[in-house]
RNA sequence: GGCCCGUUGGUCAAGUGGUUAAGACACCGCCCUUUCACGGCGGUAACAUGGGUUCGAGUCCCGUACGGGUCACCA
């Protein structure tokens, strides 16, 4: 027999009495929404419960590692907020964390599993079309019913093998989904799934029972396409004998009804979000209720709200599609719960995009910018005009609802232009001061004055703030330019 | 195709046998307003379908349709 007492210094290691959920991600190179809101539920669990937020890194399989995709992982996560209690950057009590890592741990596993029967090594060569065609039929195996000895024997000889699961074919498998309840399958319906691949490295099904046991994992979180597999999880922990955990299935982010989003259709991943003027916590509030639903009211939450009130019991059975209209609202909302610092901050590059000169003062476009901007991208091409004026038409002067025509502008402007001049001081109150004070002794409404002004000031009929601020902004010289410019398309 | 899961307005969704079937985004209208926004008010719009069970069904049961997942030495 052999000695297995490695197992019970193993055991020995495990956690308990404490939540413990961890995020799994194979390193692909990006963040998918799906995967991001996956982490999320993971990470708002353990919080919630006042466990530990484990990151565990998939890498077994070989032909798929992308160079520098750990550091995507990593870099997303603290962008997120998403900090980690255990990792491999970090390490912690069930170290290591990385699957290859681990590797001589899943054949001892597998092992075992062979010694208590629920497993068997196959030394089938099967090609690719008998595996498409389904014409090899798992219950003719006759490795299945090769006797231990014959199986040693073969192994000792060097010929190479996998090691399968050994389903029973009678009777039936039912697990508990926190989600989708109770459900029931025939294990005839379960086929003897692939334990150790034939390189010696895990699959991903059986890699993840054995660390999930192991690391202590208290609520496995993943998508919804592993629920078909759930009952093999069961089948196994039950052959180790170890206790079941908590199953989490969440159904996936669609682009549409019929599609999960995927980088292969041009679906944003999470930077791509960022790139596109995004910010890092709408994404996060909206992701999270993309599928979860908080019950009440509100929709606007912190990560730190979100973390008192996440319940496993408002995430959605059914797919939910990616909307990103409802996303630059979140956006929206944001950017206007910014402070007036913040967001001059955050949207100064983007300002300078589009308006290089300095004499413009970057916070007090963003000042006019924070209540009219759902993502930064939008701000070059609302913010052009301070930079240059365009080229626009006279026809610009002619509005309705002001009763501007290009006579009435002509008139405005002639009286405004002098009284500007004038002006010792170039601020809102003075420049206000003029406008309002025309109106009332042409005896017109203040938008007869404000809206040729405005016009002629920055040379678009849709601006972000009114005539004084644009005006203010610009600087009296360039102001006054502007307006004798707009006084001779109309002369 | 077998098995599993799902289905409330265009979208996200509340709803756990009795409600005028919430709310949000989007859309439309009105108000506010120096433009556009913001904001305020209001509006259009849904229980996939057929049978049961029940005094009563979006809520429970069965069928049908549609959609998704899975059936890899990928995760």
């Amino acid at each position: 027999m052999k000695d297995i007492s490695w197992f019970n210094d193993m055991e020995a290691r495990i956690p308990t009495g404490e939540v413990r959920t961890r995020f799994a991600p194979s390193p692909t190179g990006y963040m998918h929404v799906g995967n991001l809101r996956t982490a999320l539920y993971t990470y708002l669990i353990a919080r919630h419960g006042k466990g530990k937020f484990i990151l565990r890194i998939e890498d077994t399989d070989q032909g798929r590692l992308v160079e520098g995709a750990v550091d995507v992982i990593y870099k997303t996560m603290a962008e997120c907020h998403l900090e980690h209690d255990e990792g491999p950057d970090v390490g912690g009590p069930v170290a290591p964390y990385v699957q290859t890592e681990r590797r001589p741990l899943y054949k001892e596993y597998a092992e075992l599993l062979m010694e208590r029967g629920h497993a068997y090594r196959c030394f089938c060569e099967k090609t690719e079309s008998e595996e498409d065609s389904g014409d090899f039929n798992r219950g003719d195996d006759p490795c299945r019913s090769m006797s231990r000895e014959e199986s040693d024997r073969l192994a000792a000889e060097g010929r190479p093998y996998v090691i399968r699961q050994r389903i029973p074919h009678e009777g039936t498998t039912t697990f508990h989904d926190e989600i989708y309840g109770d459900i029931t399958v025939e294990n005839q319906s379960l086929d003897d799934q692939v334990l150790l691949k034939r390189d010696g490295l895990p699959t991903y099904n059986f890699a993840n029972v054995i660390d999930d046991h192991l690391m202590g994992i208290t609520h496995v979180v993943r998508g919804s396409e592993y629920l078909s597999s759930a009952p093999k999880y069961n089948l196994l922990y039950e052959g180790f004998g170890w206790p079941i955990p908590k199953y989490v299935h969440c159904s996936p982010v669609m682009r549409d009804q019929h599609n999960k989003m995927s980088k292969r259709h041009g679906d944003p991943s999470y930077e791509d979000l960022i790139a596109q003027g995004f910010l890092t916590d709408a994404v996060i509030n909206y992701v999270t209720l993309l599928g979860w639903s908080p019950r009440g009211e509100q929709e606007i939450f912190s990560l730190d709200e979100l973390k008192e009130i996440f319940d496993i019991s408002g995430i959605s059975k059914s797919p939910a599609i990616f909307d990103i209209e409802k996303l630059r609202y979140f956006n929206a909302e944001y950017i206007r719960a910014m402070s007036p610092e913040a967001f001059a901050k955050v949207a100064e590059p983007f300002i300078r995009e589009a308006v290089k000169n300095p004499a413009i003062d970057p916070a007090a476009v963003a000042a006019l910018l924070q209540q009219r901007t759902e993502v930064l991208t939008e701000i070059p091409e609302k913010v052009d005009f301070f930079d240059a004026l365009p080229e626009y038409d006279a026809e610009l002067f002619v509005h309705k609802k002001s009763k501007s025509d290009r006579e009435s502008s002509r008139a405005m402007l002639e009286k405004v232009i002098p009284a500007f001049e004038a002006l010792p001081d170039w601020n809102d109150e003075g420049i206000m001061d003029v406008m309002v004070k025309l109106a009332e002794a042409e005896g017109v409404k203040n938008a007869k004055v404000m809206w040729p002004v405005r016009i002629a000031a920055a040379g678009k009929a849709v601006t972000p703030g009114g005539a004084v601020e644009i005006c203010r902004i610009l600087g009296k010289d360039e102001c006054l330019r502007r307006l004798r410019v707009g006084l001779e398309k109309l002369g």
